[in-house]
Formats: C-alpha cells, structure tokens, sequence
DNA sequence: AAATATTACTTTGCAATACAAAGTAAACCC
DNA sequence: GGGTTTACTTTGTATTGCAAAGTAATATTT
C-alpha cells in the first residue's frame, strides 16, 4: 500500500460537494448557478463558497452574464481544472484497486 | 450522473488521513499507534484525534497493553469499520467508473 | 544517583472551513 | 406601490484538522 497516494489527493477537490461539482462540469462543460444548486440540492450560501473555492484554485471559470433580465452565473472547468480533476480521480482508482486486493 | 451517492460518502471515512488509516487497517488487521504514525507520516496530535474520531464512529477499536514495559496501543477495524469502509469503496468505485465515462 | 533524553501518547489552542440564516438587489405580480 | 420571487452575497457560527506543548514512564548519560 501506498501511503503517499493518500496525501497527494487535492485537498480543494477532495470535498464532498465540490467533488461533486468537478464530477458535473466535468461531465457536461457548463452549468449555472441555480442549476448545480438544484441537481446537488446545496444551498446557496454553501454553493457560493465552493464555487469560489474552485475559483481560486483556478479549477473553475465563472462567468455573469443576464438571462430575460435575470442574473446569469455560469460555471466551466478550466484546463487546468480539468486536469486536476482527472489526476484525483487516476489516485482515487488507484486507492479503490488497492482495498480490493485486499478480501 | 447521480448526485446523489456524493452525499452519501460516508464522512468519517472522506477525509485524507481517515481514509489511510482505514485502507491500513484493512489491509493488516492490526497495526500500533506508532506504526500507524510512521507509515502515514503523521504527527501525534493529529494521529490521536483521527483515531478517536474513527473510534467514536465505531469503525476501529483501540486497546492498550505494555510491550517491554512500554505502552502500546493497537488498533484494528472493527466489523463496522470494514462494512463502512467496502461501503465507502464502492460508491468512490461508481465515482471514479462515472468519471472516467467521460472523455 | 541525578540529570537529561527518549518513547508513547494526550491535551490544548488556533486557524481554516463547511454550512445555513439573514441580507441585498433587481424583476415580476396584483 | 406593496409584497413576492429569483439569484445570488454576506455574515455568523459550530466543527474540524493540525501542531505545539504537556505528561508520564522508561532509558541513558555523567
């Protein structure tokens, strides 16, 4: 077992909701505010801290735009973002491989 | 993707040092305070205050002996702790197999 | 044998973080 | 034009991760 593995998983993107997050844009390039809010069910305030989290860690682009009048915030995963997170989840398969071994 | 089995990651295990100390545990059944602290590159402090979270959560036992007039303190999974952990391993399994869906 | 060091933890204090409640501002409805 | 809804943002708090300092027993040096 490689204990190491453990502490070079990215602390930003090993959080339940913001693992979370990654996973979505990941998956479908761009996604707005409320929409992540709904489909993750996280409420607002808790949303906007992770997103910043991401923001600054450069992970994740925010972009404002308006929709029929209404404030549009729209999140993207950056290239760099976009490789952090496929790097976490290359240590993540790694860790579950590992405890399989096991029994 | 299902948004879902992110919440439902069990947050005792989620975090970094936990998650090495249970893959341990998994791994050898059994393992001292020590070993534990020198295998995970941990500091006392913060070693003792993991492993009594893990404790409380029920997933590890600790028991307390003398080797060479010294104290020892083992520590093992207990049954819970190994059901929690192959729980554990199989949503992050799904998460990663999601992940790697993508591109 | 007194002083110092080492081992094996435990306790304490602090800085960082996750989270929700309350706040803001614009638009929509009656 | 007062109240409601939408789309966030700010603020306050409780929790947690972490290391430094503390403790107590044994071992070593002088």
């Amino acid at each position: 077992m490689n204990a190491d593995s453990f502490q070079q998983l990215d602390k930003v993107i090993h959080e339940k909701n913001r693992m979370a997050i990654m996973s979505l844009l990941a998956a479908i390039q761009e996604m707005s505010f409320t929409d992540i809010r709904e489909t993750l069910n996280m409420t607002d305030g808790n949303l906007i801290t992770h997103i910043r989290t991401l923001q600054k860690a450069g992970y994740v682009s925010v972009s404002k735009t308006f929709k029929e009048k209404r404030p549009l915030t729209t999140c993207r995963l950056t290239t760099e973002g976009s490789s952090a997170f496929s790097g976490y989840v290359d240590l993540l398969e790694g860790i579950v491989k590992q405890a399989r071994k096991i029994n």
